[in-house]
DNA sequence: ACATGATATGAAGGATTGTTCAGTTTGAGG
DNA sequence: CCTCAAACTGAACAATCCTTCATATCATGT
């Protein structure tokens, strides 16, 4: 993942000490409770090196700029999160279709609710970076893993297994950050998760007949 | 629409003569253009004085703060999105569940499509603003003029009218939504709208039985 | 033609922020 | 204990940007 990412952006220094390493988990930790707090407007960078207990001259020797610090937060984030996609479709291997469209639907939604207001953070902090290369290779990871696991389905008889998988993640990763963005209450939430799950299933039997 | 919105981000005054309507418009359009071109992070409101061929006072005459600029554009833009979606709605009144999410998936999409780049560019200028009344308001239109719709189908059979309105609305306009921050080929893209409607069609059918 | 309010101008102010760098502290290896 | 590079400090710099206001121009009604 870190090594498509434009040398522009990439981290000044791997530290090499120990409490280097601490100095850099203390940076994203404050960065990502700034953003959290009061938004990317007001994220600046005096105001993440004091929270992180650091000094400005710090920061600029892990990052060259305050661009690279948000790509590397966002990176990591997807990061964990593209592991742990990646784990759920290789557990899911030779199910039935409609349970790898749960299984995945469980797993992207579980993940993102987790902590919803450091999604809600991040979904909003993409804006000053260029984050097109940062996604793209968050998908073809994403797609390369859900396509096998598709193409590996006990029932599966679909016309055009990349059509489909690519349907069903669209969809999937659409909604959840759709429902992010609106005020649903815990209930509804829910429902509308098993609603999500519904129709998935659906389609897939759809596709069979 | 623009009732609700916060008094500090209300414009400052409505023009009385013909020549401050036409600077309104220049300066949206201004607005949208560099949104387009560069990006939020380096629109300035002397740039787009500048490209609006007036001066920054005038700016101020119309917009209390930039952001207020910000939020009438996305405002703009939002009403006449819920216009599209409340004409949709009421023509499709009467008609069989899935004729009536393909035509709101139709008119969402073609909404969408017709300025790509504006679409693109106005998701995400929404960071600095505060823009949960803007959407709840957007929301609540919508989930009316589609509620509305759905409980009017004729081969209605729904057991919940709300939880099935608000799953397909999700799921439409969030599908739509990530599939903007992809990079689909066009091929890519019409058949991702064929599966959606398949999707949704399969998903009513299943609610009916 | 005149008066008056609406509209437009743009240089200047005030405040903030990203970034640097000369110097200090820390810690691991010899 | 000593040495040297790695890590850290934070005041100062430079650049930018939002916003204001005193002034000028325009359009309308009388």
């Amino acid at each position: 993942m870190t090594t498509s990412a434009p040398s522009s952006l990439k981290p000044r220094k791997k530290p090499q000490q120990a409490r280097a390493s601490a100095t850099l988990d203390a940076i994203f930790e404050a960065t990502i409770q700034l953003l959290v707090k009061d938004g990317y407007p007001l994220l600046t960078t005096t105001r993440v090196a004091e929270r992180a207990g650091v000094s400005v001259g710090t920061m600029y020797q892990c990052f060259p700029h305050k661009q690279s610090l948000i790509y590397a937060v966002n990176e990591r984030y997807l990061e964990i999160l593209a592991e742990k996609i990646e784990y759920t479709c290789r557990a899911a291997l030779g199910l039935p279709a409609a349970a790898m469209a749960e299984a995945l639907i469980d797993t992207y939604w579980a993940a993102k609710t987790e902590r919803p207001d450091v999604t809600r953070a991040l979904y909003r902090s993409v804006v000053e970076m260029d984050n097109e290369a940062l996604i793209a290779e968050f998908a073809a990871r994403t797609e390369a893993a859900t396509t096998a696991m598709f193409a590996s389905a006990s029932n599966r008889s679909f016309s055009d297994v990349e059509s489909v998988n690519r349907a069903l993640v669209t969809v999937i990763f659409g909604t959840v950050r759709n429902s992010f963005e609106r005020s649903h209450s815990e209930q509804e939430v829910n429902d509308l998760r098993r609603q999500l799950i519904a129709m998935c299933r659906a389609y897939l039997e759809s596709c069979v007949g």
